[in-house]
DNA sequence: TCCTTAATGAGAGTCATTCTCCTTTAGTGA
DNA sequence: TCACTAAAGGAGAATGACTCTCATTAAGGA
């Protein structure tokens, strides 16, 4: 918990961001809430201790977090945006049937990723990254 | 040109929807604006012809299209809806510059992945679709 | 401790999408 | 061919996620 919070305030400042306690709740609420929030997830959990965060801060700072790379957008069908506090490279499966996005992680996946990407040529194209968007129904959904 | 129209006719009265000439324009526009349009694309290049479509008629068409999976939505990390006329399974290139998104087919992926993930146990899980994100920029861009 | 400048708060503004309700029309069957 | 009916479309208001503006506050460096 203290290091949780200690650990936020060394990722902002290695960034060259001010350590705001703005900045520190929202890091802090996407870490707590696990699966890839909306800014209204982010408002709602940061509102019980911290009640008089405005909307327009919290949209400013997920913004900012984005851009330093602390946190990722999360690639989705709907007009609403999702955030993941994990920036390392993982796949996503999508349920069908609710807003439901689990992260995927498998290494075996990515090293046959990894060695057909290097094979192909991408003329023209410098290739940033690949997730896989696994689409399906949860039998409990 | 003609038999577009007579093809797009079907493709409607299969599914047992009405054919409509909102519809058949809507249709009509997915299928010429190459690059994964938004309902904002689509409206401009119906207007020329089509005057007085109203915009809530065509969100209402581009959502029955896509419950008839005669159109997809493609997932973006922004908060604009796009939608693809491209209905078999196919990969997408995201530029990190601009708002493109390519087409990306490859049978060799495909099978890649179609043997890796029926190797995969997902217990509790019914796969539906596979999509890769693949993500950099186009030195055009 | 003070200063500078970036960050935040409050609230108005924007705009993509949805909703409501009335009118029109596609498709069916006499 | 015609009339009927349910479904679809038009107009425009409503919604709500996100952005903007600008005055105030506070983080971090001197
Ligand atoms: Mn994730
Ligand atoms: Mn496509
Ligand atoms: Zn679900
Ligand atoms: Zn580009």
């Amino acid at each position: 918990m203290k290091r949780l919070i200690e650990n936020i305030r060394n990722k902002l400042s290695e960034k060259g961001l001010k350590v705001t306690p703005q900045r520190i709740s929202i890091l802090e609420a996407i870490y707590s809430l696990n699966n890839h929030p909306t800014a209204d997830n982010i408002i709602e959990f940061i509102r019980v201790s911290h009640p008089n965060i405005a909307t327009g801060t919290v949209y400013k700072v997920l913004d900012t977090l984005v851009e330093n790379k602390l946190i990722k957008k999360v690639k989705t069908d709907r007009d609403i945006l999702r955030y993941d506090g994990i920036v390392d490279n993982h796949h996503h499966i999508y349920c069908s049937e609710c807003d439901l996005i689990e992260d995927y992680k498998d290494e075996e996946l990515d090293v046959l990723l990894k060695e057909y990407f290097n094979k192909k040529q991408f003329e023209g194209f410098k290739l940033e990254d690949i997730v896989v968007q696994i689409r399906g129904t949860f039998d409990k959904c």
